[in-house]
DNA sequence: GACAGTATGTCACTAAGTGACACCCACCAC
DNA sequence: GTGGTGGGTGTCACTTAGTGACATACTGTC
């Protein structure tokens, strides 16, 4: 029963994301392309084959549609750090890992469409205010997995009010930065050639985060904790 | 002619802030007692004393007439940091502008009422996530302001990729820092005795700043530039 | 092949928010 | 005084985001 419940749940998670994640997809090419006052529910549910009472099962408003493809490539960067050892600097982790997702050998093939999408919802947040709202509730999510990591890192409560600081410093600077990068693509006509510099990119979010932290975090630890 | 403008503009501007706090504290009173969902813009009208239609023409939204009773404090900090001299230390100004403040000898009386209920609004933002979205647009707000307070102490365009990560940092410490307390007060019984030794508020929020900046932002300076 | 649980469609309904227009009131010119 | 002019407000009709309730189809289990 307990087998059960936990593999047919698994099972309807991953189908659940790759749903979310479709209409997501086409909710933001609508959104881009009539803005998003003039998309319609209705259209969104059309785009993508389904019900319109559908799409408000999978989604609690019309522009957080735009989450999931806003958020996959931040939550690849949290999976990045979540898997970040204590004995080694940010700099080399990040380096190592995206060099690593951009050669194929580890997890997830985040689209380019996808990325592009993403950064035009991100672009179109400075003139919809709902949309911003939508992104920066993706982002208050991202906040809290970062108090996680960054508490498992040095060893304290989530709760912890210096934790906590550390957490949405980083993730804001996170987010600055991703805000940046997206502006600097789409203004250079969807060219991505200027961050192709993977380790120079690795660098900069890895400074970032050190810089938000007062270097509390970024380090590598000497580990006398277990 | 544009005297004239400049004048009834101004006007309007404080009565269209003065109304929408008003709005707002009784928006706030409804949303703690009886659940955001179960408050409707008419009964927001009602409770004001004005037509269902005005309320839209003040908020965008239900859930943004929450903001300007929040908003208060952190627009009393902003102005109090607007005010921060380049040769004195952030500890130093926060403390002397604070206790100031309650000594009532400089601009703002925030209303202890409004300020429990910013708290409260806050709180709620725990578990409705559209009150939540609220807080965040209007700490994104904040974030903007920063940028434009940390740009003109370090002699920087507001829209350097270092600038807006100091600010961002900043805003969300500040942020941070203000859901921390307003839990606090909260959990205590609405009781602030716990916050009343102003120095150490100051130098808490010095501190975050301080460190969420790297160290960019709280030292005096020695003033090289113009 | 019957069964259980879950995802979806349909339809009726609530309420958030907008547009259009009339009104009122304060200020100004004459 | 009368007659503008402009900004804020009320009224009402309307659109549409989002929910509840119920029926149905799908998916996997015994």
């Amino acid at each position: 029963m307990e087998a059960h419940k936990r593999s047919t749940g698994a099972m309807s998670e991953q189908r659940r994301a790759r749903l979310r994640l479709e209409i997501s997809r086409e909710a933001a090419r609508l959104f881009w392309d009539k803005g998003v006052a003039a998309t319609s529910g209705d259209q969104i549910a059309a785009a993508v084959g389904l019900s319109t009472r559908t799409i408000w099962r999978h989604f609690r408003s019309k522009e957080s549609c735009a989450e999931p493809i806003v958020m996959q490539g931040v939550v690849t960067l949290l999976g990045v750090l979540r898997r970040w050892p204590r004995r080694r600097s940010l700099e080399d982790h990040l380096t190592a890992e995206l060099t690593g997702i951009r050669n194929g050998d580890t997890t997830p093939p985040v689209d380019l469409a996808d990325e592009l999408l993403a950064m035009r919802m991100i672009r179109l947040a400075d003139t919809e205010p709902a949309l911003r709202a939508a992104w920066l509730m993706a982002c208050d999510q991202v906040e809290r997995e970062m108090c996680v990591i960054v508490g498992e890192r040095l060893g304290r409560p989530v709760d912890d009010l210096e934790i906590r600081l550390y957490g949405a410093s980083a993730a804001s600077a996170v987010r600055v930065l991703d805000e940046h990068i997206g502006a600097v693509v789409l203004a250079a006509g969807e060219d991505f050639t200027e961050f192709s510099d993977v380790p120079a990119l690795a660098r900069r979010y890895a400074e970032a985060i050190r810089t938000a932290t007062g270097g509390a975090i970024g380090d590598p630890l000497d580990d006398l904790i277990g």
